[in-house]
DNA sequence: AAGGACACCAACCGCCCATGT
DNA sequence: GACATGGGCGGTTGGTGTCCT
């Protein structure tokens, strides 16, 4: 069954927003604040769509929106966020704040593609441009890093329990109908060991299973840190890629970071049992226990 | 100066999911 | 369980400005 329009089109406006419209929108959120998007328009007195004012207002009239250029370390984050997400660009702003999805996703096509092409690097799947299409192993390195590129695997990254129990099955289910998925919950994230040699995604983001001395230095580091501390490391360090040439915050211990089916996340060594309020900053998120539900939060 | 090509980005469209009835 | 509705997302389009010939 077809779905009924979202809002009487004869009778809306389209195209660009006037001055007039946009006080008239600004107004009105102010006033009530962001609520029912289909009944909006008639109360605020325009003849726009809901969803066009609530486009409006999300990429271009929210107040806390960042207006301007992209500096080269959000064009970094955008480019790693992508490599492991895809084009998940909600997620992906959620962690630019002041940016939008719609933003982001035409600044990746009019800027990063280009800036990623001329470094001979396939956008899509972040693999040089030259490699072959295949999944078998090769020593191919690239002109920006020295990863080597060992093999493609398909991980599931679950978001929820459910989610989680989901994803084995939703593999089945896909065979059979292209469209039952859970895709809000659960990301499929090709992760090529190209571009994270040392990440292993499968339930778990850690580097290598960290050693038992590993862990426990890296206990023994937390704690001469001062424990409940913010812990920065740098990008290469948050995504395993510790003691790389990328690597700028010269860290020596591993973190990992475990998802579970319960919902729970856990950091090994660092200190698992007792999250005492410890924080890490996976990904630029400041996070006492890293929820990945939070990466679908805006 | 003119006009064609290209780049940029705001806005639209169609689909999906969650929730309520 | 079936259906209706609202909200959100990703892909695409079209208008506008800039560059190039």
């Amino acid at each position: 069954m077809g779905r009924s329009p979202c809002c009487e089109k004869a009778h809306t406006n389209k195209g660009a927003w006037t001055k007039e419209e946009d006080d008239r929108l600004i107004a009105y959120i102010r006033a009530h604040g962001e609520g029912c998007w289909r009944s909006l328009p008639k109360a605020a007195g325009l003849l726009r769509c809901g969803k066009s004012c609530r486009l409006r207002w999300i990429n271009y009239l929210r107040p806390d929106l960042k207006r301007g250029n992209f500096t080269d370390e959000e064009d970094e984050l955008i480019i790693k966020l992508h490599s492991l997400l895809g084009n998940k660009w909600s997620l992906i702003a959620g962690r630019l704040p002041g940016r939008t999805d719609n933003e982001i996703k035409n600044y990746w096509n009019t800027h990063i593609r280009r800036k990623l092409l001329t470094r001979g690097i396939d956008p899509a799947t972040h693999r040089p441009l030259n490699e072959p299409p295949s999944t078998t192993p090769s020593t191919t390195t690239t002109s920006t890093t020295n990863l080597q590129d060992v093999t493609t695997t398909t991980t599931t990254i679950s978001f929820s329990a459910s989610a989680a129990a989901a994803a084995s099955t939703d593999q089945k289910d896909h065979n059979n109908n292209n469209n039952n998925n859970n895709n809000k919950q659960v990301v499929q994230v090709k992760h090529e060991m190209m571009r994270c040699p040392d990440l292993n995604l499968d339930l778990k983001i850690s580097p290598p299973m960290a050693t038992q001395q590993q862990q426990k230095q890296s206990a023994e580091t937390l704690k001469k840190n001062g424990g409940g501390m913010i812990r920065e490391l740098c990008f290469a360090c948050n995504l395993g890629l510790q003691n790389s040439k990328d690597c700028s915050c010269s860290c020596s211990s591993s973190f990992n970071i475990v998802v579970d089916h319960n919902n729970t996340s856990s950091i090994n060594g660092g200190s698992s049992s007792n999250n005492n309020n410890t924080c890490y900053d996976f990904l630029g998120l400041k996070t006492s226990v890293l929820d990945y539900r939070s990466l679908e939060m805006k």
